[in-house]
DNA sequence: GAAAAATTGTAGCCCCTGCTACAATTCGCC
DNA sequence: GGCGAATTGTAGCAGGGGCTACAATTTTTC
């Protein structure tokens, strides 16, 4: 199948989209809370992601060297411009996907927990794809 | 959005399909090698993963532990009723993935990489909403 | 304003997945 | 049969992501 790729490259794609997978749901996750609450503390990330918030500090560590989140000690949490636009980003992406499963005919529940997953591999293109068939069958609903 | 679930669920969710992701691209892959080649070394592995032989030594001790590989020392690698089936079923979501995504307009190569992902994430609801699709969609080919 | 509670940080542990370097074994070929 | 190549195994390293236990700091409460 597929005659001009090799496996490998599917698979290191993979590997790749997992290590940014933290990062994107971090950001989007610290910039949902400061909406709500007006700041963020390591603390609500620990609960959100249901870890400890020894998890939560160490994760934190790694972005703010990636540049992505600021913080002094023992105070919230902010994040950097390259930051916001991530959160920006990946919360687009997490919208479409949610969309087009409820689209399709998923539950609520269901497809909150499964975007949670896909959004990290779905590909520029597969996105268009599914906004456009979100479109289309939101059109056919009388059908 | 969907009151009566935390987001906590959905992370443990996304966490829990991770740790069971390499064991079924493994066993997978060492079914395919298998049919085409008689028998799975090491080496295949970790060339079609693009992974070091010892990444690959590695993770068949854990899905050794877990009973779905065997082997003896420098022999090649044997799968286990249990994983036959997980290769049987890995399969089955693979190719369904996938073809829904063709089905969508997503092209060859893209969908190939994305289902690589995806294929992990998907609910049986979401799997079943695919099928329907893909038939769906295949029917209308006309329009 | 001090004691108690909540929050954050640090030390040290685990497993998974990646690697290089080097040793052991098997395979292929003369 | 033996030698070189291929394959597999092992030692030791790194980082990500999980944890408990305990210390430090901030916040809340009285
Ligand atoms: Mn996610
Ligand atoms: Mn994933
Ligand atoms: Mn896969
Ligand atoms: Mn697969």
């Amino acid at each position: 199948m597929t005659s001009r790729h090799t496996f490998s490259d599917r698979h290191r794609r993979t590997r790749s989209d997992h290590a940014q997978e933290t990062a994107a749901d971090y950001v989007e996750a610290i910039d949902d809370i400061q909406a709500a609450e007006g700041r963020c503390r390591v603390i609500d990330l620990a609960r959100r992601f249901d870890v400890s918030h020894v998890t939560v500090t160490k994760a934190i560590a790694r972005l703010k060297r990636e540049g992505l989140v600021t913080s002094e000690p023992y105070r919230p949490l902010e994040l950097t411009e390259a930051g916001r636009q991530l959160a920006a980003k990946a919360r687009r992406t997490h919208t479409i996907v949610y969309e087009f499963l409820r689209a399709i005919g998923v539950s609520e529940q269901v497809a909150a927990i499964d975007t949670e997953g896909i959004e990290h591999h779905v590909s520029r293109q597969t996105l268009d794809c599914f906004l456009e068939l979100t479109q289309r069958l939101r059109g056919d609903q009388s059908a």
